[in-house]
DNA sequence: GACAGTTGTGCAAACGTTTGCAGCCCATTC
DNA sequence: GAATGGGCTGCAAACGTTTGCACAACTGTC
């Protein structure tokens, strides 16, 4: 930002009031304010303002070592779902002045290294990782460094970091269970990858829910996709429905995926519910608006990035605390896409073909 | 970003190498890696590499004046039409070295304010503005100060900036002609806020598509909303439908208020489009999977962020170039909810209750 | 072999802060 | 009235770069 007016100093305001400048950085600088006479102090503060004074944060940052951003990584800023998640972030660190610094990765692990990588460069005081794998380098090398960090939707399988997720197995389990009572027993499942801790635990949850329903798995009914993306989960729906095994539910491990169902019911002439119930999780915006509109589980993502960003205050501020893990209650919400089974295929008459 | 390694700077590369630390800056520099002769280059860039050096951005940019940041205003991360626009973003940035901060202002002046001079503070390189206003005192604020910056989808009335935005207008043209073609004669309008060029320049378009249609402009089948929120679609709609008039369609300034249009034509149990036709703006994601699917006008929101970040680097690299005011074409998308006109509403037999 | 010209490297200042230390002044105490 | 102490302020170094300038060493020419 070259802005012609001459940048204006500290040394600007101290020849102005007639002190040195490190009196005028102390007056201006809260934790040293006190200790300066009040009379010089008012002084100091009138010119500052009347100067227009701006302090250059690089001076500050490169003196302190502390640059009052955080980066933020999320996997794909194209899902609805992150919006509010980076939104929730952004409101609680700007209050306390800090900045936010996003980065999207696509998924690809490359670009993740890239992106931490430039974070460091940049000095962030903290991160906020929305990219995790189960199994993540990224991760452990964050742990290894001490950078403070909290890990938000998707987590390791590491203990001892700073996370904030949503209880997906109970989750998992409720969707099962909501199934389970409206009568449905083959209930189909569209796994989201396992390499994540949502498309592991979401799969865990529906495994436990089988369990707990008195439902036998049958692995004929589960295709897993490669990403959580409405093609994917088309892709998976696809797969199940070659197998030529009756169902009356999908459940599928995000609401993209569930989605991609829809797509692959209508081309084969399915209706949902009536023929097939569908659930999605995430509960992104809008899902109420859909054809028809989406049972799914909600976590709320507007707390879950201000959450993970109080808890990074935190630990930027107290490093050596114990990590703080939240685990936020899912909440199953009952939309038209799902219903009592159908008589086709509870009947295995009507295979789709 | 407190890590217990100590940071390792030019000086520690130098002391390596045995050369001044000006000669490392100058190796690790590529502008001047020609300066110094290729075997000490090739010993320096070798032992940056062996060390892990990384350049303290700080230090540059308090020397530099350039900080190879971009601050981004967006009013709404909720809004799923901003997703893909910072993606946009950040795809061509990141590729420069620049990073992106977001901000986001919930569409309040004061916290715009804020933002951007946050921003003046973090000496960001130039700013991607999505939240002006037709009238914008932080717009001319940062033309004043000769800040780099370009408007994205919202634009001002001041000539010379730079910006990316749809062809509002023909895009209203649009969709008007299109219901007009359908046989619509009575076509309702739900505005937006009229101190948005967006929400403005729509509603011009659409005059205009009356005009060119040879319809009438009935006042009693306008609202305007507040805001772009679904809320406000549904108030307006609420509106016209309380002034007893009967139309065969709505069109809505934006998907989001389209979506409040729907809620309020189910509770008076009315149907898209066999009752009303319903149209949108923004194909914002995911608006084909709503019920009905949203007759929308598309604009491609990755390319705005894309191109608006392209042109936000030519202007950083050559600041005294003229504005460019990129205007893209806008693209009806057919689908659903629009139909031919309903017999009941045309002949005003039924109005609605 | 001396000279000019070119090329490569070192030196030091500067960017704008923050902060430990030293020193001053004034008030308090015996 | 001298000694002690505490409260304010100035001094200067430091953070890690970049860059104009000076200078040394080399190349080529007559």
């Amino acid at each position: 930002m070259q802005t012609h007016k001459p940048r204006i100093t500290l040394k600007d305001i101290a020849r102005n009031v007639g002190v040195h400048p490190s009196t005028v950085s102390r007056v201006l600088n809260p934790d040293t304010r006190k200790m300066v006479t009040k009379r010089i102090a008012d002084r100091v503060i009138h010119a500052s303002e009347q100067l227009g004074y701006r302090p250059n944060t690089f001076a500050q940052s490169l003196r302190t070592n502390r640059s009052y951003t955080v980066g933020v990584m999320v996997p794909d800023l194209t899902n609805p779902a992150f919006g509010p998640i980076i939104k929730g972030i952004d409101n609680v660190l700007e209050q306390s002045g800090y900045s936010v610094i996003v980065a999207n990765t696509d998924n690809v692990l490359e670009k993740e290294k890239r992106s931490v990588d430039k974070f460091h460069e940049r000095q962030v005081d903290g991160l906020i990782i929305a990219t995790a794998r189960r199994l993540d380098d990224v991760v452990i090398t964050c742990l290894e460094e001490g950078t403070p960090f909290v890990l938000v939707v998707r987590s390791t399988i590491e203990k001892g970091v700073n996370s904030v997720v949503s209880d997906e197995i109970v989750g998992g389990q409720m969707i099962v269970s909501h199934l389970a009572q409206l009568g449905h027993k083959k209930i189909a499942y569209v796994a989201g990858p396992q390499f994540l801790s949502t498309g592991f635990e979401r799969y865990q949850g529906y495994l436990q829910g089988l369990k707990n329903a008195g439902l036998e798995l049958d692995e004929d009914l589960v295709a897993i996709g490669d990403a959580f993306t409405e093609e994917e989960g088309r892709q998976a729906a696809i797969m199940i429905n070659a197998n030529q095994k009756p169902f009356t539910a999908i459940v599928a491990a995000n609401d993209l995926m569930a989605l991609g169902c829809y797509d692959e019911l209508i081309t084969k002439g399915l209706k949902c519910p009536d023929d097939v119930s569908v659930v999605g999780y995430d509960d992104m915006p809008f899902t109420r608006h859909f054809n028809p509109p989406l049972t799914t589980v909600h976590t709320p993502l507007l707390d879950v990035g201000m959450q993970a960003a109080r808890i990074l205050l935190e630990r930027i501020w107290k490093p050596e605390q114990p990590a703080h893990a939240l685990k936020l209650q899912p909440h199953l919400i009952v939309r038209g896409s799902t219903g009592i089974p159908s008589s086709f295929s509870e009947t295995g008459t009507k295979v789709t073909n």
